[in-house]
DNA sequence: CGATATTGCTCAGTATGCTGATGATCAGTA
DNA sequence: TACTGATCATCAGCATACTGAGCAATATCG
């Protein structure tokens, strides 16, 4: 067997792994409680109002029974509200609520500062290189996943 | 906010998305049932016969309390023994069964098939570049999470 | 128009991953 | 040796993620 460390599949996880420990540190450093897919999903929410948990899941590449959790949490924390969509009876329309935005607002600055933090290893310049790496080999596997971005 | 291809929190977890997605479908086309953590957590009780659970969570940089399942779940499959050390008795010796090794050794050409696979989009030079600059990151994050590696 | 396919959402089930706690045991030291 | 702190494993609880199935509603096509 190869060492680990000439894994792909094992370098992926370990930086996803580090990427959220990072993310949650940040944030619940700077006072909230917010996981990286709910700030995902939130922004996205604020984004692009009203739309539908499925358009959602696409825009964020997150399976649609998972998107279902977590905006049920969102719910619960009287960030963004669900009602039902008055053109598809099927659909849930989605929205920011004011304390959504307030909070977006505030645990930004913390997002940001996540996600020089999971870089600091690296150069500005291979900080970008691995951002555009990473990109390709996701734009050419876009679709061998269960929930690939749909834009 | 920023645009999600701008975040490497973001490029994580798609990448990771993606490479868990091919894992599986390589795995599941060569006839087996093995998940990635399933298959190093084996991969490892392998190479370094009789260990402790701590010591394979610190080899493979994972949670001890995730190991628990995962070695229920290796034991349950036949693939692995959890035995009572007998210098310590706190402590779990790691065996793995004959049948462990023979579906080891039958797996892995689908399991190095995978890591080729989550890669397509990259030429090989740029997949080398993508996984340096994931070691490197990882190597000054590694303290970050809550399971490090440890040597 | 009506049968059929598709779509949006949810649910049950399984497997990671994490936090924090507990029990048993071991190691180091006063 | 008795005490104290550390260590190994497990557990409860929570939040992703995925598979596959089901329900309700919409879209499509003969």
């Amino acid at each position: 067997m190869k060492d680990n460390n000439e894994m792909p599949g094992h370098l992926a996880r370990r930086f996803q792994q580090i990427a959220v420990a990072v993310f949650l540190a940040e944030v619940e450093n700077a006072g909230f409680d917010l996981t990286p897919v709910q700030y995902a999903a939130l922004a996205t929410i604020k984004a692009n109002p009203g739309l539908d948990q499925v358009t959602l899941a696409g825009l964020i590449a997150y399976d649609r029974t998972t998107i279902t959790g977590v905006i049920d949490r969102l719910v619960q924390k009287g960030l963004a509200e669900r009602r039902a969509s008055p053109r598809d009876r099927r659909a849930r329309e989605l929205e920011i609520t004011d304390e959504g935005r307030r909070i977006l607002r505030k645990v930004t600055p913390a997002v940001e500062s996540a996600q020089r933090v999971m870089l600091r290893g690296l150069s500005a310049r291979e900080g970008e290189e691995l951002m555009r790496l990473l990109r390709k080999a996701i734009a050419a596997g876009n679709e061998l996943s269960r929930a690939p971005l749909r834009e």
